[in-house]
DNA sequence: AAATACCTAACAACTGTTAGTTAGGCTGAG
DNA sequence: CTCAGCCTAACTAACAGTTGTTAGGTATTT
């Protein structure tokens, strides 16, 4: 009776990243998932044990997918400043396009535990996180890698989340909105402040 | 027999504000805040029409009220830069200290309204925002203020998003927590960009 | 025959909310 | 001063709906 879907499993859990991402994890009901994936909500307990667990393995795909896209960009060989050029306007077309994972981003940073947040610091970021960290390095050796990878991220995925507010905000511009226009803002900001010194 | 308390409504929207942003607003059920309060949950409804209303009134109270204390701190009369030091500072702090207000922030991003967050960009934070941009255009004329004003408030606001879970990433010490020490590696990286030429 | 992937039906717990009641304090009339 | 009437602020009890989850049954495939 089902000719399109082979694999159960994996649109169950592609279904529940976007309503998790878009609505979070107590907003989300078996039922809501279960009928959007055409099936009965006692069904995917064939699948997954319960609800949590069902949870855990749609961050976990979601974020897994994103760290590995990132690390071309990192792997070139390239002057530093243009690396970070190019890291910044990757980091910014992706958190653009895939909005569900930076909502369970912002999720996880606002109701995960400490076991989950520690899973996806060491097994997800870190690495990303660390080759970061030894370009700004490169770019300033006295700097604290830690604190300006923060401003980094920072930059680039608060201009994200908040983007259905800003709209609200006075000298609001279409292109605000635009990857490009963000990343060379963020990326102007990063090397030389906010006087534009050249 | 209430000895203390003699404005419960008051007592209401404060615990209110912390559950909510404690826990999201599904997570919290009005038996949870009624409990906290010493109240049994019927009695709520006398304060407050419904669920939604005291989450709205949570809210207005717990953002009315940071906004006014920002606007000191704008109001001096010092040199741009100085005064940008000083913003950049008092935010930090504010940020820090009161955490509820924070998470709440965060929470609207993710799930207020367009209703809701036009009510905060115009009514609660408009007036600061325009402030902070005739700052920066006064640092640098030719910038575009809404975006970097934007910027200015990811950077302190998102090292405090992720506090929790910058203790799993790479190079963290206590420093990393410190007011005085976010505040200043903020307003450095505004004025220089990551290279430190001084 | 066994395993797979689904189903129906129901469970207990919890949800926001309402109707109706009660106890205490204040006010104005007798 | 007293007492009826009203307002305030709480209460008890219950409602209907939703929640996560489970036990047990049923086709289809291997």
């Amino acid at each position: 009776m089902n000719v399109i879907k082979e694999n159960t499993r994996q649109t169950i859990i592609d279904i529940s990243i976007k309503l998790f991402a878009q609505s979070g994890y107590a907003n989300v009901s078996v039922r809501d998932i279960a009928k959007e994936v055409g099936i009965k909500p006692a069904s995917l307990y064939y699948h997954f044990d319960n609800k949590q667990t069902l949870y855990l393995a749609s961050i976990k795909e979601s974020f897994s997918l994103k760290a590995s896209v990132i690390a071309e960009v990192l792997n070139r060989q390239e002057p530093a400043e243009l690396k970070l050029k190019h890291y910044v306007y990757k980091l910014t077309e992706l958190a653009s396009e895939d909005e569900p994972f930076c909502r369970l981003m912002q999720r996880e940073m606002l109701d995960g535990d400490e076991q989950r947040l520690k899973y996806l610091a060491e097994k997800v970021f870190q690495e990303q996180f660390d080759a970061v960290g030894d370009l700004v390095k490169e770019i300033d050796p006295q700097c604290d890698p830690h604190m300006s990878v923060i401003s980094i991220l920072s930059l680039v995925l608060y201009h994200m989340e908040t983007r259905p507010f800003q709209m609200f905000l006075s000298g609001y511009k279409k292109e605000h909105n635009q990857v490009d226009f963000i990343a060379e803002h963020v990326f102007k900001l990063l090397m030389n402040g906010l006087p534009e010194s050249k």
